[in-house]
DNA sequence: ATGAAAGCGCTAACAG
DNA sequence: CTGTTAGCGCTTTCAT
């Protein structure tokens, strides 16, 4: 059915060999000889088949990507869909495919990893969600896979790391809080087996003492609408609570946003509220969300390209740093009650 | 590096044509043979090369998807990672690979079936945010390649469609409106080339004019929160405004729900909201959100299923009619002011 | 019931 | 410089 390089190499004269040879631009052809074969191919509509060019080369031409986390966290996650876009934007330009597979847990996340390498479908993995002592590195050296992972773990590991400082605009946020004259500020913070579970909580304690406050309003989630609001009225009716939250995403901030405000509490009058991603839906809560802006297709775009370039061999293997995430200051946040 | 059927094949002293009978159990081998065969590849740890299975036997063992869609829209989709998600779990129990495309608009979509055709990427895809008339349709007819649609477009195609009755839900929803007095009751509705869009005005429209109420408050939106919110206001501007809005999303109701509050209306005193999808917020709004529960998971695995039924030609081609969604109803609906 | 051998479409080492 | 040829790992037909 398709057309095949022995139908154009007979078209043009000349053996599959010299057509490979000319298709894929090596020296050793007389311009002339490449002229014919490539016209030959072209006017015959040859496009390759990955399929033979994966098995001689033992290639994949594609990567994977493996998800682990709970489908009930899925739909709610607005960094995932803008990141894959990314990502597959940077592939399709150089032909390869973007192979997805999805895990409830780190341990079916494992076996998919392996299942992707033994039947030979990737030639490399991103890595997301990175932990902070991530056991997949450990299987990806085992396996040989090429990778790439989303921020640095503290396990050493060899591959190149593309990080976004999220430390710079969730310190911008503090300084914001503080400046407005809060005191007691307090962080609705995200998984801390997460590598940017912990630094958003690192930076926030660190811009606080920093200003001699205490850190000690704080409470970890697990990034889902339901623990943020669970987190928040814990903190809220602790004897001395806060009257700022930084939360570690919009999606905590916005439910909590709603629910103080069922309970009868203004925002920002009596409290101020920050998010972190700017969802779509931050602009529209009401009041607007101050939160950071941090750009998913941008950090999957170079994340493909920089393993892309690790497997052609033209990455040194260092980290590649985004552009730190601006805080964007809408009407969530103003000076606490007391000060009026 | 890897155990090939050869090695296998001579641990247990057949040859390779037997090996691969006997992996994958086929007749004509003893069940002696077949076991010490099937025993030898599970001690040397043999894995199948799809690689090597995709070559020689001319298929993929992977099915794609292209979404056709401007990467503005893409983070506050809810339904496309929960689908994605629910067809991959489906097609890795029967050791498929999923492969996502990205397209900005039909064109580019097109392009990508064509190309992932071509380079033999993949055996057959899924058609997501079907139009009316759907030139993707043809494009496949064309290309030869197995589908199935989600809903049934205008256009007669041949491919089997695993369909969601959005029919059932609005029109509770609408009634659910009427029976609370509402008698002006609008619909922001989502792009109408898309059959998901219709369906839901249809809907509506339908309910409505099966009560004697004229249903003449409808918008179009591209089913963003930027375009419900303008369209939210441009019905409230009118002379005879809406007393309810049916939305044909969640992002949209849930923007327009902070926009009219921010502009001093009480909701669902002053005006009720309906929604659609069930989104993870939509319960941690203010007041929480009456909606329709959808379960893209499920959809996901059904339409892989189908899929993978038609490939190994055990479907019959018939539709797929998925449990109808149910309305939820929660505090931003009530009846309208004036009967109070 | 079993085994040999010819592809699948391409790459790359080798000979001319 | 150009062409020939042997794989890559598996499927499948055809003898045995």
């Amino acid at each position: 059915v398709a057309v095949t390089i022995s139908d154009v190499a007979r078209a043009a004269g000349v053996s599959k060999g010299a057509v490979s040879f000319a298709l894929n631009g090596r020296p050793g052809l007389s311009d002339e000889t490449r002229i014919r074969i490539l016209d030959a191919a072209a006017t015959m509509g040859w496009t390759p088949s990955v399929r033979a060019k994966s098995l001689s080369s033992s290639k994949a031409y594609s990567i994977g990507i493996v998800f682990e986390r709970p489908p009930a966290l899925l739909s709610s996650d607005t960094f995932f869909p803008s990141f894959i876009a990314g990502v597959e934007t940077t592939l399709s330009e150089r032909e390869y495919a973007l192979v997805l597979q999805f895990a409830p847990d780190a341990d079916g996340g494992e076996r998919a990893y392996r299942k992707l390498v033994r039947a030979g479908r990737v030639d490399g993995v991103i890595l997301t969600d990175l932990r902070d002592d991530d056991s997949r590195v450990g299987v990806l050296l085992d396996l040989g896979l090429a990778a790439v992972t989303l921020n640095r773990p503290q396990t050493p590991s060899p591959f190149p790391a593309v990080r976004l400082d999220d430390s710079e605009p969730i310190t911008a946020a503090v300084e914001h809080l503080i400046a407005l004259g809060h005191r007691r500020i307090a962080h609705v913070g995200g998984t801390q087996a997460f590598v940017h579970g912990r630094s958003r909580r690192h930076a926030w304690a660190t811009a606080l003492e920093r200003a001699g406050l205490a850190a000690d309003l704080f409470v970890e989630t697990d990034f889902g609408a339901a623990s943020g609001v669970a987190a928040t009225r814990e903190l809220l009716g602790r004897a001395n609570p806060p009257t700022a939250l930084v939360y570690a995403n919009d999606l905590m901030a916005i439910a909590s946003l709603a629910d103080v405000q069922a309970r009868g509490m203004r925002v920002p009058d009596d409290l101020s509220i920050t998010g972190f991603d700017n969802t779509d839906f931050s602009q529209y809560s009401n009041p607007p969300l101050t939160t950071v802006a941090t750009d998913a297709v941008e950090w999957g775009r170079v994340s493909a390209r920089i393993l892309l370039d690790q497997l052609q061999g033209s990455h040194d293997g260092s980290d590649v740093v985004l552009a730190p995430p601006r805080l964007i200051v809408r009407s969530s946040t103003a000076p606490p009650s007391q000060e009026r």
